[in-house]
DNA sequence: CATTCCATAGGGCAATTGCCGTATTTACGC
DNA sequence: GCGTAAATACGGCAATTGCCCTATGGAATG
């Protein structure tokens, strides 16, 4: 099996570390290698077929956690290893919920990395023992607020949040018509008044998005 | 370094493959073995001058996890590291709250089995990567109803997850068979097949269930 | 060696959805 | 009082979806 892996990193030093690591192993191919997020979200536009990639967080213009988030909004099929020297709760924390598949230091052995890779491409998570311990904590107290902030702040009237509670069940216009004793029409209406608040395009986005805002 | 190490597990024939694997390693030394929780607890009584524990969970009169919680109340200086042939939601969920180090399936090959008593001692967590990527799951959703009333077992092949994660992400069938290199036909089919298996009739349902189900 | 998944792919059809109009009534703020 | 927002409601149309059918090759399991 041939893997397609890239690269994601502003630092052309440890970019050449990564390389020399994966070099010992002839079953990946790196396809390209990106300077900052935004050059990387280009070249996946161009082309889409990759199976990995290795994130640095820290970067110009478009950082790591941003361009994960873009990346699996967009194309989940594609796995995303971070790859950083700061292994600090908040990065964890945010990458976790930026869908990254696996977070390693960048001192990893070849080995560990090589074998981290094939784990995520087979659905597991490549995880460094230290980082592990720190999801764990992670998972047994519950997470601070001071993680999730909501930039941009989306007002939704109270029958708007009904419906969207009704469709986050996912039942159909005519079962929320009935439910909410309305027409039909107006519960469409409402839909497209939430959807133009959101600026999405379907039942699952919107419901996908209200609940990352705390709508629902 | 000599790791001082025991054993708590009801089924001998578990007992002795650990043994044996361990036996390879002369830096760990295994005290005692304990047949079950509350025998576990009065050797640990007795002399509570130990590295690790190697914990089953399946186990009469006082299970793996509520072992877990009272060694790590009394001795927390004690790593335990879940050791079993399980690996469902639940369980991993309830031995993270108890306040495991690790979680590793029993199948696991010695060097891995070694390198991760090392590095839970080290303060790191002992993780197989497939139990990573279900911690990972579990923080990004919120576990709240998650164990409510969700008995079933429901399989989804490789294929069918990957299809799942991409249409929760509100992406269409068109554009899911291009991000998955397939045919939309053979999109629809998969999707056709998970709302068979989850019981649903709807996208929305279908992400819904799967979220439940910590499936993605 | 048979059987059962799994992954792939296509055709067809009815229902639902997403998006564009327009329109009326109620209510709240300035 | 007048503008604005919210809630209600209808019609139309193209695209998407949900569901039925069939079919093949490979992997896994017994």
């Amino acid at each position: 099996m041939n893997i397609k892996l890239a690269i994601i990193d502003d630092n052309t030093f440890l970019v050449k570390a990564i390389k020399d690591k994966l070099s010992f192993f002839d079953d990946i191919s790196i396809k390209w290698i990106a300077l900052d997020g935004s050059q990387g979200l280009a070249k996946l536009e161009e082309n889409h077929n990759l199976d990995i990639i290795l994130m640095d967080i820290e970067m110009p213009v478009l950082n790591g956690i941003e361009t994960t988030q873009m990346v699996k909004q967009k194309y989940p099929h594609v796995k995303i290893i971070m790859l950083t020297v700061f292994d600090n709760d908040e990065n964890i924390f945010k990458a976790i919920q930026a869908g990254a598949d696996g977070y390693l230091l960048k001192e990893v052995d070849p080995e560990t990395l090589h074998k981290g890779i094939l784990e995520t491409i087979n659905g597991g998570a490549a995880m460094n023992p230290s980082i592990a311990m720190k999801t764990l904590k992670l998972l047994r107290n519950p997470v601070d607020e001071k993680f999730l902030e909501n930039k941009e702040d989306i007002k939704l009237s109270k029958r708007e949040i009904d419906v969207l509670e009704q469709l986050s069940k996912g039942l159909s216009y005519t079962v929320i018509a009935d439910n909410l004793i309305l027409s039909p029409s107006t519960v469409r209406k409402h839909i497209e008044n939430i959807y133009k608040k959101l600026q999405v395009h379907s039942k699952i986005e919107a419901v996908h998005k209200a609940k990352r805002h705390n709508l629902i």
